[in-house]
DNA sequence: TTAACAATCTAACGATTATTGGAATATAAT
DNA sequence: ATTATATTCCAATAATCGTTAGATTGTTAA
């Protein structure tokens, strides 16, 4: 009886043991935008390749993500859909704990001209007519594998010699992997450098899917 | 900017690693039915009281619970709507694994008679309309701070002497704590043993209103 | 075959965590 | 005041975890 409810408990707290670490969680925040090698992970969340590798075992041992080997590389993935979910709903638990300690956050919080308040689907039906430009400012891969409806891929390396793509009548909104993510951040800074009409929009495909919204492959 | 990242997933995992302990996640499941005093919680999670309240220290710097205090009692309460939802979604994504790991779980998956394909608006609507009568067996504190609709208190304590209030030519559902807590399972047992119509249903407060349905005061 | 590369395994360490027992606070009851 | 009760604090221990370095496995390319 007891012992039965402590290997309940016990399973579900593997669970959060493997959402316990900070590098953990960033790696599941990168295979939340598509599947990547050790190597692709360790270079993106900064970390070395054989951390990466001990971290990831670890969640595969939580059976959070799964592998697909081709040639020598190994390839991980999300084991499913919920993972992304339950990512999406801890970090948004802990958004608020963030503001309220008054944390480097405010700096990324404060992006002047964002899209926090508005409602997504009033912006997902202005890009379907054509009012505003959505663009995906994330690695091309990672927009080949699932990104937003009517939305270009313009990845922030090349949005410079890119710039001549985008028109400077309507409003860009541009997004990245997720209010973590930076890539977005800096493609609005330079877009309105350049006289712009530029807007973040803080989801990325996780927190899009998450709220129920579609994706497109 | 790297620091920056890391500052931001340092505080989610907090709260990872307020959920990585099974005894932790059985005091939040215990604080998702009602607010709870340490002595309350230490007993109905069979741990010591000093232990209970090192583990609600830990909750309570994460800030997933807050306190209130009267007269020489601490009351522990959940600190927010979004840790239950979060309760429920980290469990959702271990039942999988549990199943698949053929644990002995298989002895409370496997209770017979449950609705565990049942349509819950659908009970909500016999319930309404009388045809099935929805008692729940949980102590009678935890039913007055919230319950299903027209769910009867009838606690699995009092359930044997009280067994008149039940109709016989009617459908019993029992509910409890939620898919770990076995009362509704022994009340369901005792009430088919005497002939009624009994049927377990696993939600308990947490899951019906993570699901966006009604709870009654 | 050999060389290069991706990924994992092993061992080791320091840091963190779970748990327990004993002392300390705070409040209520006598 | 004193006693009893609820809770927390402090210290100590064993267990676990994060990280790094070195050796190892498996695969591709020469």
């Amino acid at each position: 009886m007891r012992e039965l409810k402590t290997l309940l408990y016990e399973q579900v707290s593997r669970i959060g043991k493997a959402m316990a670490s900070p590098k953990r969680l960033e790696l599941i925040e990168l295979l939340c935008q598509s599947e990547k090698t050790v190597e692709m992970l360790s270079q993106q969340a900064d970390i070395s390749v054989k951390l990466a590798s001990a971290h990831l075992k670890e969640l595969r041992l939580a059976r959070l993500v799964d592998t697909r080997k081709e040639g020598k590389y190994v390839f991980y993935r999300l084991a499913e859909q919920g993972v992304a979910d339950l990512w999406v709903n801890l970090r948004g638990l802990a958004e608020e704990r963030l503001v309220d300690l008054q944390m480097g956050l405010s700096s990324m919080v404060t992006h002047g001209h964002d899209l926090r308040g508005v409602d997504r689907k009033s912006i997902l039906k202005q890009a379907r007519s054509g009012e505003v430009v959505v663009i995906d400012v994330r690695p091309g891969d990672e927009f080949a594998a699932g990104h937003l409806p009517y939305a270009r891929s313009l990845p922030l390396t090349e949005l410079k010699k890119r710039l001549a793509e985008l028109p400077k009548n309507k409003p860009v909104v541009a997004y990245c992997r997720g209010p973590f993510c930076m890539m977005a951040k800096d493609a609005v800074a330079l877009l309105q450098k350049r006289g712009y009409q530029a807007f973040k929009l803080d989801d990325g495909v996780a927190e899009w899917r998450a709220r129920g919204l579609p994706i497109e492959q």
